[in-house]
DNA sequence: ATGCCCCGCAAGGCGGGA
């Protein structure tokens, strides 16, 4: 099974790249973050018409995830658990074919920090930390992936002093990172990629991508019964170079199960 | 030190992104 997250950075703009990604990647199943649209709104018909159902969680404007998948789905769940007074669209999970748990999320900016929007990526990390836990204690194969808005490492970045201040860099926000992984989940990209310079964003900004200015902030955290059953993983970087891209790229894992 | 660039919204620039 083909697992892949992609932030598409508004899929009604994007729908073009997102379609003829998955024509060339054909992953089993997708999370999409940054869908920017309304659950009545997204295209589905031409997603649909390349074999994959459909699952929303979206909002107006901004935000907004997603499941794509050519496996049965079930048990789809809407939202992080923990804070019913939290309307932002950022996190959807299924069962995939009754194997395995996929959880898709896109972690809050932070931006600028300190202030309320780290606080509230502080806070929205803990809720995740708990359901993490939630996740180990099955003791079954189960993916969280999405766009953390975290850089792990100073190798995860191109130019690390760059991002010293950032709340996707601040070290209050790796360790948060840490606490969640170190519980016993695998980075995949970091894992079957020990190499630097692997990056999944380039800012729109400032010949970024041209000068190879990238983050690795879109992740894929296994448990250890899916990390058990881990074949491949790698990043779509070249899609980047292409007509109106996003400004993230595709990351994916095989698993055998 | 700031803006660079892009989206959605909506019709003028602004909030949000990272």
């Amino acid at each position: 099974m083909k697992i892949a997250s992609f932030n598409i950075n508004g899929v009604k703009a994007r729908l073009g790249a997102l379609t003829d990604w998955l024509s060339e990647a054909r992953p089993d199943v997708v999370v999409l973050q940054e869908i920017k649209s309304q659950d009545e709104g997204f295209p589905r018909e031409p997603i649909e018409d390349l074999g994959y159902r459909v699952e929303t969680h979206g909002q107006k404007g901004f935000n907004g995830v997603a499941i794509l998948s050519r496996l049965p789905l079930e048990d789809v769940r809407h939202g992080l658990p923990g804070d019913d007074s939290d309307a932002q669209a950022r996190w959807i999970e299924a069962l995939v074919d009754g194997k395995l748990r996929l959880c898709g999320l896109y972690l809050p900016n932070g931006n600028p920090a300190p202030g309320p929007k780290y606080d509230y990526k502080l806070a929205w990390m803990e809720r995740l930390k708990t359901r993490a836990e939630a996740l180990l204690a099955e003791e079954i194969p189960a993916i969280m992936a999405g766009d953390y808005n975290v850089i792990p490492q100073a190798e995860d970045a191109a130019n690390p002093k760059d991002w010293l201040t950032d709340a996707l860099f601040l070290p209050e926000t790796r360790a948060a990172f840490r606490r969640i992984v170190n519980l016993g989940f695998t980075d995949a990209i970091r894992t079957l990629h020990r190499e630097p310079g692997v990056y999944t964003f380039w800012d729109y900004q400032a010949r970024s991508w041209e000068r190879n200015n990238g983050i690795r902030i879109d992740h894929l955290l296994l448990t250890p019964q899916a990390a058990d059953r881990m074949v491949t993983a790698g990043t779509d970087a070249e899609v980047r170079g292409r007509e109106k891209p996003s400004d993230h790229v595709p990351v994916w894992v095989e698993l055998d199960l």
